[in-house]
RNA sequence: GGAGAGGUGGCCGAGUCGGCUGAAGGCGCUCGCCUGCUAAGCGAGUGAGUGGGGAAAUCUGCUCCGAGGGUUCGAAUCCCUCCCUCUUCGCCA
């Protein structure tokens, strides 16, 4: 959420950046109504003020033994008044906050200003993509034929777009997800949170999935509850409506979770298999820091994500993505891609973006520093280290071999009982 | 799900028959004094949100005692609904 302070005072900024993120939201009458509720405030804390000294002395007039009817008689008026004036400005703050709710957080100016994927800046890779002296397989048959992965039978117990992992394909999902939050907990420090995987409407819309993404959201209404899309929501809600000491600040949090998904309306090209799913594995962290130090942090939280493909040894490129084809809440963001062989094309591993207090103020999460300052909004980051799902196509697909089996990544061994290779039968 | 208890400031905790209680007291914290060092002691200060005036320092108003509503001239205090925590019974991986 953007400061309707800082909107009164930019408004042509703030149009500017709706307009480079694809937005569309009408700033003018926002400000009609913010000017509004402020002239209504005026009026009725006016009265207010007038109510409470017409008690005051109600109450000193009986303790003189003083008629105070009349007194009386006028503060109801006043109170009625009130009554009024209130109802009528929470009306108005509620459509402001509304309003306020779906204004995207504006692009960083270190974020490139372009309209989709297209105009998204490539700003390394790492790893040589690899070639192959056989024909090669995509991850469905290597799933299938190393009887690891079973997307029909998934389909069958919930429905498409949930995958089944089977043995040694179950251990490998295990193998990588222990593996990457030991390695943040362990080189970077951070805290293991194994969260909620359902979360509240409150929390949904301060990480700001709502209101805009509430169509690609599992709900259930019975308990007006949330299946989490990612485990960034419950680990930045965590500190919802907190003052956090600057002391414990940065904040390091590393969680597994489940991830939700409808993706309502993406049938069709690019579902196959683990290219889209409903349920996915992944591994998150959230970083709560002092805002000067957001910018740098992002940097580290992009360092500590590639990391791990490089120990895994799987080729991968970082993207600046451009002020259109970032998120809602971004104020910048990185993605990064492993290659897929079979697809011949990069695939979304994991994004990394800075909120900057985007969502801080939506959840309001802030922190005091030197004594006699006020309470500041932190900013929030988070990076996905890693999704599991594509990174699975990648693993599979680069680690295979012409015997049609798939070596196990080194780093991944321990975790595997020291298993290197994944052949057809495994017991 | 049933029954009972409770939700007050960073924390603990008081709040009588509704009326200067934004809230006693304590802890913590900050600054100052004192003290070979540490500890103790003494003094002062210490919530948030949101308006208005002012270039600013700052002055001033309103709101907030789990959330929302109601009663009242006036509510932390009374009433209703909801949420959460604890105890207990039931159920249960």
């Amino acid at each position: 959420m953007l400061d309707m302070k800082y909107i009164r005072e930019n408004p042509e900024i703030v149009k500017a950046g709706i307009a480079a993120k694809n937005e569309v939201e009408n700033i003018d009458s926002l400000l009609d109504m913010d000017k509004k509720r402020r002239a209504v405030i005026v009026e009725v804390e006016e009265l207010k003020k007038k109510r409470n000294e017409n008690s005051n002395l109600v109450s000193q007039y009986k303790k003189e033994g003083k008629d105070a009817g009349g007194l009386i008689e006028n503060t109801k008026l006043i109170s009625l008044k009130i009554k009024e004036l209130d109802a009528q400005l929470s009306k108005i703050e509620l459509t402001i906050n509304e309003e306020l709710g779906k204004i995207p957080n504006m692009p960083h100016n270190s974020t490139p200003i372009g309209k989709d994927a297209s105009d998204n800046k490539q700003i390394r890779s790492w790893g040589e993509i690899p070639s192959f002296d056989f024909k090669i397989l995509d991850h469905l048959e290597l799933g299938e034929r190393l009887d690891i992965l079973d997307f029909k039978r998934g389909g069958k117990v919930t429905g498409s777009g949930f995958p089944v992992y089977k043995g040694a394909g179950a251990r490998l999902e295990r193998a990588l997800i222990n593996f990457m939050l030991d390695w943040h907990i362990d080189k970077h420090g951070y805290t293991e949170i194994f969260p909620p995987f359902v979360a509240n409407r409150a929390s949904m819309f301060g990480t700001a999935q709502l209101p805009k993404l509430e169509d690609d959201m599992y709900y259930i209404e019975r308990d007006e509850l949330f299946l989490i899309p990612t485990a960034e929501v419950p680990l930045t809600n965590l500190h919802s409506n907190e003052i956090l000491n600057v002391d414990d600040l940065p904040i390091k949090y590393t969680a597994y979770s489940a991830c939700f998904r409808r993706e309502a309306g993406s049938y069709g090209k690019e579902t196959r298999g683990f290219l889209r799913v409903h349920q996915f594995n992944k591994v998150e962290m959230v970083n709560f820091v002092k805002p000067e130090d957001s910018y740098d942090v992002h940097e580290r939280m992009l360092k500590e994500a590639t990391e791990l493909l490089e120990l895994l040894k799987i080729p991968y490129r970082v993207l600046l993505l451009c002020s259109g084809d970032i998120s809602f809440a971004a104020a910048k963001c990185y993605d990064i891609e492993t290659w897929s062989p079979a697809e011949d094309r990069w695939l979304e591993a994991s994004s990394v973006s800075n909120f900057e207090d985007f969502q801080a103020r939506r959840a309001s999460i802030r922190f005091k520093g030197e004594k006699g300052t006020k309470p500041q909004f932190v900013h929030t980051l988070n990076g996905s280290g890693l999704a599991t799902s594509r990174l699975m196509v990648s693993l599979l697909e680069n680690y295979q071999t012409d015997e049609g089996t798939v070596i196990v990544p080194e780093v991944l061994r321990p975790y595997m009982g020291g298993m290197d290779v994944i052949k057809r039968k495994y017991k």
